[in-house]
DNA sequence: CTTTCAAATCGAAAAATCTCGATGTAGAAT
DNA sequence: ATTCTACATCGAGATTTTTCGATTTGAAAG
């Protein structure tokens, strides 16, 4: 079955997606928006990069299907996905104190 | 205050620790251990990659704090440090959709 | 003391990531 | 149709990461 290592492969993807610190100030500034989410020339005003690297790092993030993207005429609205992270809890419990015994076919 | 950004930063490591496959195996078979632990020579044959390989990304995921090392006679003993990841289960409560309000001033 | 064994560290090559300016694209406005 | 605006994508240079073989360290054994 190589479908262990796939989802190992796609665990690791997600980690990687939060393990930069602009792409945890896009998720912290998109989950603060009253309105749910923001346009790319908000987060650009906000991170002070150049748009391209904004517009790298939240293609990051919704490949990892932690953002959502949706076309508002020529804006493009960005919103965290809060299931995909609720997701990753989960997977970070099979490592905590209060769940000891771990089975033997786990995979993260 | 200068605090915000390194936490930032130290989130992000954490993260990025985690966002490597061969490392997410050495925490599954770490905690898979019924001793709660191993040696390097086991990961390493349980990995199937070179033991500076093996030692580079055991470093990484102890200078993140994710695994506990302790000297023992010539071999050197690893094991998941449980409360690290429970910690960062809670970062990632703020995004979660059970917690939709996000106050102003939380960093994660 | 020398050898042996486990593990850390070093050095370097290959691969991936990050960042930006420049260019492309598609919808809006004139 | 042309221009403008918002965003995506491209290309490239800089930095970081990954991986391994080789060497070093440090403890145990002979």
């Amino acid at each position: 079955m190589e479908t262990a290592q796939a989802k190992l492969h796609e665990a690791a993807r997600l980690y990687a997606a939060l393990g930069h610190s602009l792409r945890l100030q896009v998720l912290i500034f998109l989950a603060a928006q009253p309105s749910g989410g923001a346009y790319v020339s908000e987060v650009v005003t906000h991170l002070r990069r150049a748009q391209s690297t904004v517009s790298h790092h939240l293609k990051v993030l919704v490949d990892a299907g932690i953002l959502a993207t949706e076309p508002h005429g020529q804006w493009s609205w960005y919103q965290v996905v809060p299931n995909r992270l609720a997701e990753l809890r989960e997977h970070l419990s099979v490592f905590d104190a209060t769940t000891p015994v771990l089975a033997t076919g786990v995979v993260l």
